[in-house]
DNA sequence: GAGACAGATGAATATTCATTCATGTGTTCG
DNA sequence: CGAACACATGAATGAATATTCATCTGTCTC
């Protein structure tokens, strides 16, 4: 079984396991993670709640594009909008979501790589 | 490097800031925990190394499908193959992918399950 | 109400990408 | 050598999807 990889005891308290039954759904989720521009609204809100206008501002999409992309991201619950008079206000949907971030950027940056190349 | 801690995501000290210059990196490298198949092959690898006819099968999927994604994991670092006779026999290629991994699982089933601590 | 501002949405387009099929490369054994 | 096994790979196909364009809903001020 063990193949030399400690697992802390915090962690495999609390391990999920990953079979047929959820793997679609993790799946899905993390595809929200997987585009660039996503991932800078994701990074954006972050640090913040932002009217949509401003935040597609700050990440440089185009204001339909942005739309788009929260859609998405709202769909899989990992932002909320809430309206303020005339704009709506977005923010990540709780501490899973920035926690979920800090530590994929962070594994992602730390690995050896090694990137021979982008895609396929 | 190299140890088995998880970084607590509630401690910012080393956290890894998401700009443009890595943005691209993370996206492409969470793509590759984008779809079932390749979340079942590392899922999969997290228990230990296997051969890949043996992962192919053990995943349900064809064994030319099953190489082309596990170069692609290759391509990105997350995995190592090291040929052993007639067999190629392939693993995480370290513990920041199974890391990954388990948090991944762990913030999405939490997602899913609608758990939020509320700790905002 | 008119007009402007903020955002959402449907359709069309283009790109990306996972899988399959057929075949190629490398290895072990008779 | 020649055959069978293990895996890789190129091309083709089909599906998924990110973006743009045009338009529509909702809100505020005058």
């Amino acid at each position: 079984m063990g193949h030399g990889a400690v697992i802390p005891a915090q962690d495999a308290a609390e391990r999920v396991r990953l079979d047929a039954d959820n793997v679609a759904k993790v799946a899905t989720t993390l595809q929200a993670l997987s585009t660039p521009s996503r991932l800078l609204i994701l990074a954006r809100l972050r640090e913040g709640p932002l009217p949509a206008t401003e935040l597609a501002a700050e990440v440089g999409m185009e204001q339909s594009a942005c739309s788009h992309q929260l859609r998405l991201l709202r769909n899989l619950g990992l932002v909320v909008g809430e309206r303020q008079g005339r704009s709506v206000v977005y923010a990540l949907h709780d501490h899973h979501v920035a926690e979920l971030l800090d530590q994929a950027v962070y594994h992602v940056e730390h690995l050896r790589l090694g990137l021979s190349d982008a895609a396929d």
